[in-house]
DNA sequence: CCTTCTTTCTACCAGATGGTCAGGGGACTT
DNA sequence: AAGTCCCCTGACCATCTGGTAGAAAGAAGG
């Protein structure tokens, strides 16, 4: 899986060692990473201060900068994990057994399970989807191969006649919104004082799956 | 129309002048709102800086906190005034003629109305629903009032059987967070270079109206 | 023991930010 | 003409921001 492996190396260029990342500081960094990812998803980028970040932490703020050279560094270098988890995710299943309509059930499956495991990344997605976003380029970059490829995939079975033609990009960029738009939800939940369910994942899920077979079924 | 009036007073009491609203400053205050509006928005609260904000007026940042006595005071007027505007369409159809289903549909054809012909409404509205925003409770001040009315009339068809007996507010909440959605998906598709057009909209509205009836519909 | 590399820290800085204070000018009243 | 109210502004400030410079501490290796 070349793709994943690309991702991996632009983390690790943002990265001062630039080299290995087996040193005494690898613990550090990731532990950086975890709370920058929680901070971002949460009170966005311009809301996080690496002073209170690195308080959160017990270090210093300059050993944040020391491991990620600048603030929009650290942004990147979060994106780019993330981007990679999904990835890898992704990946599994296109590269996995399923085919035609199993294969887009999997997928979603998929995302929907990394969504529920990690909740924190789908914030992240939602602030970084952002148009005035700093790191807007950056998912685009992080994330496009494997859009392309999906585009491509749908492509191909439209032309041999498996899914119903329509515009692969609308359908995909609608489908990445249901799921963004999921984390806003249990968020506006948790904030009327509700605890989210698995029955409104479930829900969600059950709904995006509906609107891709209406989108792609051949038959119908 | 009670709530109405209640919100526009409550807009009026984040003003220095308390009193009437039509001195000459009016204009200026207006101006700086739709400023506001467009900047936390797009850019988010925290983005936004006051100095920036006037700059783009053409004014002096002290005019602003003359008006608005502090940013987070700015940011409720502009939260205060899009719920405000929220109120006035959906109270217009809540207390109009159609009934039942039609009913809905017409709240739901409301909503999509406003988040077209204002689409930086919903752009604050997904900066607001942000958990860790600072005008959360501001929003759920101005907006609860009538989302429990919803609720309550909801609760009223269901016990009438006209409507399939399920969680209201969940229902709402679905709804609200499909809306917001479409905000992130416009923006998705500009980043993309592709100009969002009707049939985007269209296809949302239609699959949150399946949605509705499917949860909604009594005979099924 | 000395050198070197990695990691973390203290000290510091320039710029931006939200906010305060006092004053100026126009319009309207008396 | 004087007083008063509303609107706006210049000067100023405390604080916080991301970021730089340099050194201390420890481990690794010669």
């Amino acid at each position: 899986m070349p793709d994943t492996t690309t991702i991996r190396d632009t983390v690790r260029d943002t990265v001062r060692g630039a080299g290995r990342s087996s040193g005494r500081g690898a613990e550090t960094r990731e532990r950086i990473l975890d709370a920058a990812l929680e901070s971002f998803g949460t009170i966005g980028y311009d809301g996080t201060s690496l002073d209170d970040l690195a308080a959160g932490l017990g270090i210093r703020k300059q050993t944040i900068l020391y491991h990620y050279v600048s603030k929009r560094g650290l942004l990147g270098a979060v994106v780019d994990r993330s981007a990679a988890d999904l990835n890898v995710a992704l990946l599994e299943v296109l590269e996995g057994e399923a085919t035609d309509w199993e294969r887009v059930e999997a997928l979603v499956r998929s995302v929907f399970r990394v969504a529920l495991e990690q909740p924190l990344l789908m914030g992240l997605l939602r602030e970084v989807s952002r148009p005035g976003s700093p790191a807007a380029p950056r998912l685009k970059g992080a994330m496009g191969p494997l859009m392309d490829r999906a585009q491509a995939w749908m492509e191909r079975e439209m032309d041999a006649g498996r899914m119903r033609r329509t515009d692969a990009q609308l359908v995909l960029i609608s489908a990445y919104s249901t799921v963004v738009g999921l984390a806003t939800e249990i968020e506006v939940l948790r904030a009327a004082g509700l605890e989210p369910t698995m029955r409104t994942v479930a829900t969600r899920r059950r709904e995006l799956l509906r609107f891709l077979r209406a989108s792609l079924d051949p038959q119908r």
